[in-house]
Formats: structure tokens, sequence, C-alpha cells
DNA sequence: AATTTTATGTTGACGGTGTCAAGATTCATG
DNA sequence: CATGAATCTTGACACCGTCAACATAAAATT
């Protein structure tokens, strides 16, 4: 969608949202952005649960962040997607959010490690880039509509478990 | 890059590729299409190789597939990005070189199976599409540029290894 | 050899898009 | 009341994909 057509639509004149934003990019930036506060309280909350054993919260965080990118194709784009990413096109206030969000995916990992969900073996660093490049792996490939459909999503996730907390 | 820079570039005027192909999308798809060629070429010379172990050739096989991202990553991004998938956008001329390269994946995963390589209780489909997510998702990362680089690959790679033929 | 068709090139024009500059309006604050 | 900030507006510019119309060279047909 343009600006424009997205002025038209919110019933104001094309470079209207100029005064609030620098350009379209700034724009994209602070809609990512709240993708970013969503999806982590979405995360937060799989992870507060008492008496829930790790592997279900494990298996429940991959399905929702699947979940989540099919669920608004567009917005994990934008968080994800090069469009923002690919030539610093990111704000400092992107950054500042999802800079963390990355960090938090590889201290998820070393607790997986440490409690045995996951091979402790494997350096930390490189498993969470792994684990995470699974997941965003299949969410591209579902958002994209390459070979893999949204009914396969259950399926697929448990795959992943499966794959990731097999004993070595 | 616009078609216009394009076509000034190879010093003709804009309207000329239009003779060769019906729109900029036409275009886009050819270029994938060869993209696939290429790819394919490459994957089959690894499995071609005598003597050579198929857990080796199966890191051959994820290095060289990330390897060939990161060379071209305008490349893979049509080859498996959005642009041409997302709406239907692929002409049937590249949807008939890149299903059976999606196909092949299946195939692939369905030999590591057999061979021992990878798990045999896990379906098939599920298990060629995550193994796939995975390295696609690990492509991406790269090329996007998001908290992965080009350093990384080779620990990355051996990763995934690991993870994918652990012993269940 | 002459003619026609095809392949390939060109310029002009249209609507769409992001964005800048300059001016209008509202509105809170001194 | 006056001032300045916040917000919006129209006009203009360069760029983009694409269409229509026309030119020309090569190939095919007669």
């Amino acid at each position: 969608m343009s600006l424009r057509k997205l002025a038209d639509k919110v019933g104001v004149s094309r470079t209207a949202p100029y005064h609030h934003f620098r350009d379209k990019n700034e724009l994209l930036c602070a809609i990512a952005e709240r993708g970013f506060y969503d999806w982590r309280e979405i995360a937060e909350k799989i992870f507060e649960q008492a008496n829930v054993p790790i592997q279900q919260k494990y298996q429940q965080f991959v399905r929702e962040y699947i979940q989540y990118a099919a669920d608004n194709p567009e917005l994990y784009d934008l968080m994800f997607g090069r469009t923002l990413w690919k030539q610093n096109n990111a704000t400092d206030s992107l950054k500042d959010v999802a800079y963390p969000s990355f960090q938090f995916q590889v201290e998820l990992t070393r607790k997986w490690q440490q409690q045995g969900l996951m091979s402790s073996t494997e350096d930390t660093l490189r498993l969470a880039q792994v684990a995470w490049g699974t997941m965003h792996g299949i969410a591209r490939l579902l958002i994209d509509g390459i070979y893999a459909d949204n009914s396969h999503i259950e399926d697929m996730c448990q795959c992943v478990v499966n794959i990731f907390t097999s004993k070595t």
C-alpha cells in the first residue's frame, strides 16, 4: 500500500504523514516497532505459565511464533524482512526494540540448554541462530506461499520440537 | 533496480525490454528461473561424488545452499521471496522449474531417512519442510542482515548438521 | 528479386508514487 | 491578544511501469 492511498483512506492529504514521520521508511519502522512490542507480550505470557513442562512451553513458543507470522504476514515481513534491514533502513528506535528481541532468543536458548531440553554441546549463539532460523524459515515459507500451507503448521511445529529436543 | 535504469545501463531505451518480456514480472521470473537451473547444477554435483559419506554430503549441501544465497542475495530473494510467490506472480515457466526443485528436497529427505542419516519416525514431507525451512531461514537472516554474519556460516552449518542428524 | 512478415528498436504520453517547498489553519501558551 | 508550534493543504518535481504509435533491420515467403 502506498502512502497516498493510505492517507486517502484515512481521509487526509498525501503529505500529512510527513508531519509525523520524516519519510515512509520511518513510518514503516514505527509499525514494525509495534509488532515487536506485541510479540514480546505474547512470548512473555507463554513463559509466565506455572506448572507447565518446558518442552510444552517450547512447543507453544514455536507454534505461536509461526502463527503470529501467519496471522500478520505484512507485519512480519516488515519486522524481519529486508525492506527495513538490508541497508540500514532501520531506525535507532526500532533497533532498540529489535536487538533485545534477538538477544531474548539467545537467552531462551541458553536456558533450554541448561534445562536439558536442547543439546548443551552446541555453542549457544549458533544454536540460537539455527533454532530461530528454523522458525523464521518456516514462517517465511508460509507467508510467502512457498510449498507450505497453513494447515501444516501444527505438524511442522511438532516436527521442529522433535528435532531440536532429541536427546544426544 | 528499475527497468529504466537497467535499460539505460545496457544502453537501450526504456521500453525495449517489453519486446522480450510481457512486463517486469516476467523478466524477474526469467531471472529467477535461471537461478533454479544454476542451483540444481550445483546441488547435483554434490551428490554425484563417489566415496563421500552421506553425512559429509549433507553438510556440503547445507553449506552450499546457504553460501549460494549469501553470494547471490538479490537472486535468492527473487527465487524464494514474496515478490514472485505471494500473489501468483510466478510464471508457469518458473513454476515448472521451481516445483520440481521443491520436490527434490522432499526426495532428498526421504533418502536421508532411509540411509539412517535423519530420524525416520518423522513424516517425510514435514521433515523436508522443516529441514528446508531451516536452511531457508538462516539464508534469509544472512542476506537480510539480521543478527547473522557471513563469518558465522561455517559454524551454523555444522550446528544444523548436528541437530538434524542426531541419533534418535 | 520483390514483398511481406517478424523481431527489435524508438519517442511520447498516462497514471501512479515518494517527497520537497510554500503557504494555510488550528490551538495552546505567554 | 499575540505568538509560535502543531498540523494540514496544494503545487511541483523526478522517478517508475506501461501502453500506443511509429521506425527499421533481418528473415521468410512469394
